[in-house]
RNA sequence: GCACCGAUGGCGAAGUGGCUAACGCGCUGGUCUGCAAAACCAGUAUUCAUGGGUUCAAAUCCCAUUCGGUGCUCCA
């Protein structure tokens, strides 16, 4: 069985990562808090954990990966009280829109799915648990707090050192329901209007970190093998996590942390006050491609800080085009038999170099770099008549391995797109939208196709003037006409 | 304030002690083409924030400075 070395938080260093029921990789991730549009940020991570999934499977590990929904919290509450609908029918909306946005970014769906209001009885037990050991305790309002002095290791894995503040000597006055200042909420009481449920801890809602806890511990036992989430993640919530787990079962909560770092935009930190903060909604809007966007967010590896940029964008859509096309090239066939060897070569070094970097902690750009070089030695080989049929076997086959990470060959974009438009149609939002993507949308591909005819035709009868119209009318419309050997193709910009 | 991370060409970004500093995009010239596009070829950082140090050897290790980022109340 193959193995991966990943970047541990816990011990601070890259580790080997397997299973250690040399079965199924068992991970757990931190999803999303349904009470608004997922933003790009949000996606990078999301899109790391993919990418370390794919990876896992393509070296022979089966993979068990739980994502929770958080479909209860203060800002769901606040914000369906704003709107004035039930918290069901509020996070239900973003919900689905999380759902199409991972879609859109080829970002495979978990093996378990779990939403926190499902799991009440699993928290609510496993906070009884803890509350036997007197680690779990009510205040006097009726929420339950966890008692961090009784855990001696809170701090392990963001590195924090708390001595000093939980001596106990000291009480804050504004935290008189808590015994300690640190301690965090198990469950919270219930408030007036707000959504609550009865349970043997009283009326209430269950707080943040519990949820986590509970649902890990339910789909894949006391014991994983990792955990991932964003940087921001590590403190307060997986140390809370890990105080909660280890201390009701006793036994290492998690053997592998991954976290993901985050990403700036045009070099500052996303904030909506900045003026950068951008959902995958909005981008597709503004004309990007969903494909563009994954590739863009993988290409730095996750333990880099990477700086989005609009530039950026446009350089993974050229990267990928150029990808696409060489696919094309590769699929289209008509080489002559055999196999030149020096390329043979050339595409063993590059599977196994884009192996190599995969495994060394999920080095994207690594494993990149050595599709290109492939890509560039094909081209030339292509170019100057020495690929043979059996080399473009083994390309097609370094390229669906490439794929199965990246996920960006199949041309997806147009669709995801037009449903993109529907959707800001649907929500009153179409003026969002750049103007010259509905033109483009609007043409259907048959129209294209009858336009693309025509133009042949002027060639053939020498009318350059008129295919030259056409061409340069497409192109106005965002629609690049190539013409090649093996016949004319379009496509869409 | 305390702690941690980073700074590599026009842009994005690998590389963490030793061949000519990957890869992508862009740009310039050439080949091909009716013209383009695609593709290929050539060129595009004597140099890795700045200053000092260690070493036969440093983008890579150490120190200082400057700048950027993150965490320190549930923001991926």
């Amino acid at each position: 069985m193959a193995t991966i070395e990943l970047f541990n938080t816990l011990g601070g260093k890259i580790e080997t990562l397997s299973p250690v029921d040399q079965k199924a990789l068992r991970m757990y991730c931190c999803g999303p808090t349904v009470y608004d549009y997922g933003h790009i940020g949000n996606f990078r991570t999301f899109l790391h954990v993919d990418v370390l999934r794919r990876v896992i499977r393509q070296q022979g590990i089966p993979v068990q990966h739980v994502m929770n929904i958080t479909d209860v919290d203060d800002k769901i509450i606040r914000n369906a009280g704003a709107a004035g609908v039930p918290i069901a029918q509020y996070t239900e909306k973003f919900e689905r829109a999380f759902f199409e946005d991972l879609d859109a970014l080829a970002i495979e769906r978990p093996e378990y799915i779990s939403h926190a209001t499902a799991c009440i009885p699993d928290m609510v037990s496993l906070i009884e648990q803890l509350a036997a050991k007197d680690i779990a305790y009510k205040a006097e309002d009726g929420s339950w707090y966890f008692r961090i002095a009784r855990f001696p290791e809170y701090g392990k894995l963001s590195k924090k050192d708390f001595d000093g503040i939980e001596d106990g000597a000291r009480v804050d006055i504004d935290e008189y329901e808590k015994d300690a200042a640190r301690d965090f909420a198990l469950w919270k009481a219930v408030k007036p209007g707000e959504q609550s449920w009865d349970t043997t801890l009283g009326t209430g809602r269950p707080g943040w970190h519990i949820e986590c806890s509970a649902m890990a511990t339910k789909f894949l036992g006391d014991d994983i093998d990792l955990h991932a989430g964003g940087e921001d993640l590590m403190f307060p919530h997986h140390e809370n996590e890990i105080a909660q787990s280890e201390s009701a079962s006793g036994k290492p909560f998690v053997r592998h942390w991954m976290h993901v770092r985050f990403l700036l935009v045009e070099g500052k930190k996303m904030s909506k006050s900045e003026g950068n903060f951008y959902t995958l909604r909005d981008l597709l809007l503004k004309g990007y491609r969903a494909s563009a966007i994954r590739f863009l967010l993988i290409s730095v590896p996750y333990r880099h800080q990477m700086n989005f940029t609009f530039d950026s964008l446009i350089e993974s859509t050229n990267a990928i085009d150029r990808l696409r096309t060489f696919h094309q090239r590769m699929l289209k066939g008509g080489f002559p038999h055999g196999c030149d060897q020096a390329l043979s070569l050339l595409t063993g070094e590059a599977r196994m170099a884009y192996t190599i970097a995969l495994a060394n902690d999920l080095n994207t750009a690594e494993a990149r770099a050595a599709i290109f070089d492939l890509v560039r030695a094909a081209n030339t080989a292509a170019d100057t008549g020495m690929l043979r049929s059996e080399n473009v076997t083994e390309i097609i086959g370094v390229l669906q391995l490439f794929d199965g990470v990246f996920a960006v060959l199949e041309d997806r974009d147009a669709a995801i797109t037009r449903a993109a438009l529907a959707w800001a149609e649907a929500e009153g939002r179409l003026d969002e939208a750049a103007p010259e993507l509905v033109a483009t949308l609007s043409f259907s591909d048959a129209d294209i196709d009858a336009l693309v005819a025509e133009r042949t035709q002027a060639k053939k009868t020498r009318n350059f003037a008129r295919a030259d119209a056409i061409r340069n009318d497409l192109l106005q419309k965002g629609i690049l006409i190539e013409d090649s050997k093996d016949g004319v193709r379009w496509k869409r910009k």
